[in-house]
DNA sequence: GCTAACTTGGAACGACCATTCCAAGATGGC
DNA sequence: GCCATCTTGGAATGGTCGTTCCAAGTTAGC
């Protein structure tokens, strides 16, 4: 019976993710939302509630479109290091250079930012720290099975090591960090965890 | 022949330093820091310039003055992984309780805002970041020369690792990261460069 | 005590902020 | 074609932003 939404949230969604990634929050107002997605501030308001609600919708879709299948590839691959390695080398490539160059990581923005002490905030990163660590324990678990882990390395705490090294990555390639010398400190942590060193690829 | 200023630059940005750490940048007014120092407006403006000085100024004064003397401090220890270890002890102390409990770290929050690509900001990220490593690299050579460190590490390379490392707790203590978890993971790292277990202390 | 030089108080600026409101428009079922 | 229902356009709200301006106040040298 009544009108129908002349305009697709998901698509909007996608736009404001862009904008608050590439600009930030504070620097991102309503109006530049209306002006990037074309739709009227109304609309907006009466679809999504209000700014804060756009942010951290955005910040949860980006956690879950962006981060969580890379967190999911990363705990179903079974190669152990060299698929953390890997996970590495496209992280590298995606913060460095591509149209997303140093823009460095949503969440990781969120830390730093004042948004970060707003509940809802507080529990997407939270979450996204979480599954970050959980898929480089199974990464690391596979390489004990596999024989390719240091006898002395405990899984859980490495990966709260490389969970850390991961956000250093982030933020340290906003402030134009070059990719060779983030790779060579990646690798150098690698190297500390794998029995042989050919193991890292 | 003029009049005097009636008030104490240096005290003024003590105050400032302390509005944009906690509050952010985007976050702090210009009206806050007249509020908190009680100091003019116009006073404010003919001695500072504007926000954005008083941003960059508050900036390399907290990378002088609260970063500096503790990466002097590293470089200079000679006892090399247990200075390291104490770096970070402190370092989380400082950012998990007490005063400036999950304020993180000014010039680590810099790197996530878009304040960042601000030419002066960028300079005194640039700079803090090669301190850093530099006090990491010095303290690791020492451990080097009294046989400390395994064969294997280059200190160049490690002190890279450590620096992303301190970024990394800078950041996860903002979200409530507990300390304890903190000084495991740093701990981990550490036990991966000593020769000895013990010598870390 | 006068004056030149600088600081200070406080109002005022225009721009932008997030949000609200309502009339006008559009739609699907009858 | 009509109506109930939701959406949309766009103006308007009150507040805050960083910055500017100028008259009044304060000082040191003469």
């Amino acid at each position: 019976m009544p009108d129908v939404k002349h305009f697709d949230p998901e698509a909007v969604l996608d736009s404001v993710e862009e904008l608050f990634w590439r600009r930030g929050v504070a620097s991102t107002g309503v109006q530049d939302i209306v002006s990037a997605t074309g739709v009227n501030r109304s609309s907006l308001y009466s679809t999504f509630g209000g700014k804060r609600e756009l942010y951290v919708a955005a910040l949860r879709r980006y956690a879950d479109r962006r981060s969580g299948p890379v967190f999911r590839r990363l705990a179903e691959d079974d190669r152990g290091l060299p698929a953390i390695a890997d996970f590495f080398r496209a992280l590298i490539r995606a913060r460095c250079s591509g149209a997303h160059a140093r823009w460095g990581c949503l969440v990781t923005n969120a830390h730093a930012g004042p948004e970060q002490d707003d509940p809802d905030v507080r529990s997407v990163l939270q979450d996204h720290h979480d599954r970050l660590r959980a898929a480089m324990c199974a990464a690391l678990e596979r390489a004990r099975a596999t024989g390719g882990l240091r006898p002395d390395i405990v899984p859980a705490t490495s990966a709260d090591v490389l969970a850390l090294l991961a956000y250093g990555v982030n933020l340290r390639s906003r402030a134009g960090a070059s990719p060779e010398a983030l790779a060579e400190t990646v690798t150098a942590v690698l190297a500390s965890l794998a029995t042989r060193p050919e193991e890292i690829r």
